[in-house]
DNA sequence: CCTTGTCAAGAGCACTGCTCTCGATTCTGT
DNA sequence: ACAGAATCGAGAGCAGTGCTCTTGACAAGG
């Protein structure tokens, strides 16, 4: 990918790299919150200043840090997917993104833990943060072309703002009813609220370990959705 | 509540107080992972050493401000519920649990936000901690002695390690079904997904403001747990 | 070759949590 | 009522932080 470049690109694209592992083991040991500058830069063995001309500022690396783990969920969980049985599919779906969160908790409470103070998620992070429900709703588009999809009954149908909101999710699954859409959305917050529940130590003394109770809620949603 | 104590009692007392106000009002303002000692200190006009008299550390401050969080959160959803049509009090409850998450997004990050780095949460924050859903459980609880709770067909039989955890759950509400249980802790993960997802920002782009989704969600996952 | 731009290094600023010591004040047992 | 014990706020100091600015060395392109 840098073939016909100078020397000193060549190696300040390296460096770039080398310096975003150093800050993500780093974030694995000590969260977020203290990931140091200057820690970064002892394990490369270099000044703290010299970060700089990588990285103009903490937040920039946050910024970097944070669109790669949105990537490397999206891409966990997109390698999940496949296969011919649609239920199975979306339950190991399900199973690849915990899996990922919990191998990776401080990347994990980056993206969907509490924004960092004083720090404003540019809208580069946003295309990769819709890839899980991108997932979902492809997934359950497939389900209605092949029949497969049968919404509840007892779904309402959306109104007033409500459907005006949910006219912008239209788009991104044309074929699925306006009341799926608000579901997979009710879902897709139930998933990740599960998980953060999991991970940040509010299901202990009741539903942990989760693994269980996960693949229960991940079935039950999908029924919820109307996949069958 | 302090009647018959000594003056330096009296006047510990209130400083604790005080020092949890200060550092409250700076919480709202930048946030935990910023909250300062020493600009608590210097807000109330005394020496950052003179505060460890009153917390033994940064950590001790922040349970107790964790404690209170949580105790504020469930008083407000307490002070929602009550009246005798049970589904509108279901949605009082998520609303005012909404209320009081938006009037306070630091408060809330401090308990439903990614763990602080370094902290261990101690046991005491277990029972206020579990306020809400008690709240919920309760609300089903009465439901199901008036008949007017009708859970699903599907709802599956949870069984395995899962039934096992349940029975945890069983002495909360006695006679709740298992697999009504089981619904409240999928709901229960939900309602703080959602919140979590509209506070954090997740949400911008699609349902923000999640006024109408939210109180959609609320009636769905009332039905969802057999609430008509 | 030599100018121009890029680089790491180092000193320094203002901040942090926390510890220790020092008098001064207040409480308590006699 | 008074002496000893406990508690208090103040201050200095330690090791750490993000970040800025300056300095001198090096490589790239004309």
């Amino acid at each position: 990918m840098n073939a016909g470049r100078t020397a000193r690109e060549r190696a300040r694209a390296e460096l770039t790299e080398e310096i975003k592992g150093a800050a993500r083991r780093q974030l694995a040991t000590v969260g977020a919150e203290a990931l140091s500058l200057r820690a970064v830069s002892r394990e490369l063995g270099m000044v703290s200043s010299a970060l700089y001309r990588y990285f103009p500022s903490r937040d920039e690396l946050l910024t970097a840090l944070i669109i790669d783990a949105y990537d490397a969920l999206g891409e966990a969980a997109e390698a999940a997917a496949g296969g011919d049985d649609l239920l199975a599919e979306w339950v190991a779906i399900y199973t690849a993104v915990r899996d990922w969160a919990r191998a990776h908790p401080q990347e994990y409470a980056l993206i969907y833990g509490s924004p960092i103070s004083g720090y404003k998620a540019p809208q580069t992070t946003v295309e990769p943060a819709i890839r899980v429900p991108l997932l979902l709703l492809g997934l359950l588009q497939r389900a209605q072309a092949s029949g497969r999809l049968s919404p509840p009954s007892d779904a309402p149908e959306p109104s007033g703002l409500l459907a005006q909101q949910t006219e912008v999710l239209v788009p991104l699954a044309p074929d699925l009813p306006p009341a799926v859409l608000v579901r997979t959305v009710i879902v897709w917050t139930q998933l990740f609220g599960m998980l953060s529940f999991e991970l940040f130590g509010q299901l202990v003394g009741s539903m942990d370990p989760a693994d269980e109770f996960f693949e229960s809620a991940s079935r039950q949603m999908a029924a919820f959705v109307g996949l069958t």
